[in-house]
DNA sequence: GTAGGGTTAG
């Protein structure tokens, strides 16, 4: 369809109205053909900063940061003076990179530009600075902005939310209403979704049901959250019923909230009605498939497990690769499962080695069996220790201080078994250890996780 | 005067 958008443009001489150029840049992002926009972006005869910034937050859009953040340095290198819609897409992309150090070097530079009481900016800030790992920093701008919008409020309460601080969350909704900031829909599906990362079931029951108190409609996300939030308690039946009682058709996200609670739970006969609904909205998704098969597995039903495994291999389904991200030296690093690409694998895996010694020694044990069945992950038959999370960590073991921070970024949701294991590491390597999965944050500490092993 | 923007699940 763009190409023929364009052929129209071209046709009727609009082509070299930077208004149009841009509008197509913007078409060609949303529609996730960020290599033509790139290419009208770099055959213009003019760009201003709405083109750069129209540019950047394509990247961002199409979960490509880092070129986001090349397309900006190239904006800085033609003196071309950014606005704060620019700083609020390069922020979004620091986010998404989730460095630290990057964050903050960008906060520094915004308080020192005209932008920095801008509310809009300083709730980017907040937003990136939690999807970075670090709720304080968030904590610290949302302190000190002054005239707090609902926005930024809801911000906030998501930001407790990823990091599994449910009770933060809501004493942050109370201040807001004593503030006298009416919430929106946005600001119950965050305190929604604190409350199910937190298990505070009966709190976000109750939020559930007093927002037509604020004439807010729940909508299908809302139901989503409160399905999630029984069903990850163990409240199966109850989520099922309701479900039932919906006053919509349930969609996706229902469905595949109500198989996540199955997995957590080994819950096969509701898990094979959840996935029955799911392959029929959606046949060929991996994931639906992926999380039936471990349902089989965690209750060691191996002849459906490979039953399923053929249909996959039917259906031409193959599990996503896992990676991990750790960032040393202001160089980020990323390794797949069993990776030996890095110049320094000898080392890293001799560390591997010499960690999971140490951890059999204090006493960790897996239940090896389910874990190498459970196609969530990055399983190969050979070891255990080598996800691509734990190589991540041995690689920031050896490049750092001891008593230094790791932060760590998964593609997929953390795995049982390494979680179990990362807990441990914490302990006996006495580092505190962040790791943002596909979901939340995962802060390891004294042998211990911030998420209370519920997640 | 036209275009680019902050919070939302797994």
């Amino acid at each position: 369809m763009g190409r023929r958008v364009q052929c129209q443009i071209l046709r009727r001489g609009f082509d070299s109205d930077v208004f149009v150029q841009n509008g197509l840049v913007t078409f060609y992002a949303k529609c996730g053909e960020i290599e033509l926009a790139n290419k009208v972006f770099w055959r213009l005869s003019e760009r201003t900063i709405v083109t750069w910034t129209s540019m950047i937050s394509g990247y961002v859009q199409n979960g490509q940061p880092l070129e986001a953040l090349r397309v900006y340095g190239q904006m800085r290198k033609t003196n071309m003076k950014p606005e704060w819609i620019t700083f609020v897409s390069v922020l979004k992309a620091c986010g998404q990179v989730g460095s630290i150090d990057l964050a903050k070097w960008m906060d520094e530079y915004i308080a020192s530009s005209e932008f920095k009481d801008a509310v809009v900016v300083n709730t980017a800030l907040i937003d990136m600075y939690a999807k970075c790992g670090s709720i304080n920093l968030s904590r610290d701008v949302f302190n000190r902005t002054k005239d707090k919008d609902v926005v930024m409020w809801s911000a906030m309460i998501a930001a407790y939310a990823v990091h599994g601080e449910g009770q933060e969350a809501i004493d942050l909704f109370k201040a807001m209403r004593k503030a006298g900031v009416p919430p929106n829909d946005v600001t119950f599906v965050s305190l929604l979704s604190a409350c199910k990362h937190s298990g505070l079931v009966e709190d976000g029951w109750k939020l559930f049901h007093c927002m037509s108190e604020y004439s807010i409609q729940p909508r299908h996300q809302h139901y989503a959250c409160v399905v999630d939030l029984l069903g990850r308690a163990g409240y199966l039946d109850r989520a099922y019923e309701f479900i039932r009682n919906m006053p919509m058709e349930p969609g996706l996200s229902i469905w595949g909230a109500l198989l996540t609670a199955c997995k957590i739970h080994q819950h096969v006969p509701l898990g094979e009605l959840a996935a029955e609904r799911l392959f029929s909205l959606d046949p060929y998704s991996t994931g639906h498939h992926v999380q039936l098969s471990n349902i089989y597995a965690s209750a060691r039903m191996w002849d459906r497990v490979s039953k399923l495994r053929v249909l996959m291999k039917e259906k031409g389904l193959s599990k996503d690769l896992g990676y991990s991200s750790i960032e040393i030296n202001g160089k980020l690093q990323v390794f797949q499962v069993g990776d030996k690409s890095h110049p320094r694998f000898k080392e890293i895996f001799e560390e591997l080695e010499s960690l999971e010694r140490r951890l059999k020694e204090a006493g960790f044990s897996i239940d090896a069996e389910s874990v190498l069945h459970d196609l969530d992950h990055e399983e190969t038959e050979e070891t255990l220790c080598n996800h691509s999370e734990r190589i991540a960590i041995a690689y920031g073991l050896i490049s750092t201080p001891p008593g230094t921070t790791l932060r760590i970024i998964k593609n997929l949701r953390a795995c049982v078994n390494c979680h179990a294991a990362i807990k441990l590491i914490s302990k006996v390597e006495n580092r505190e250890i962040v790791v943002r999965d596909a979901n939340r944050f995962h802060h390891f500490k004294d042998g211990n996780c911030s998420c209370g092993d519920y997640w």
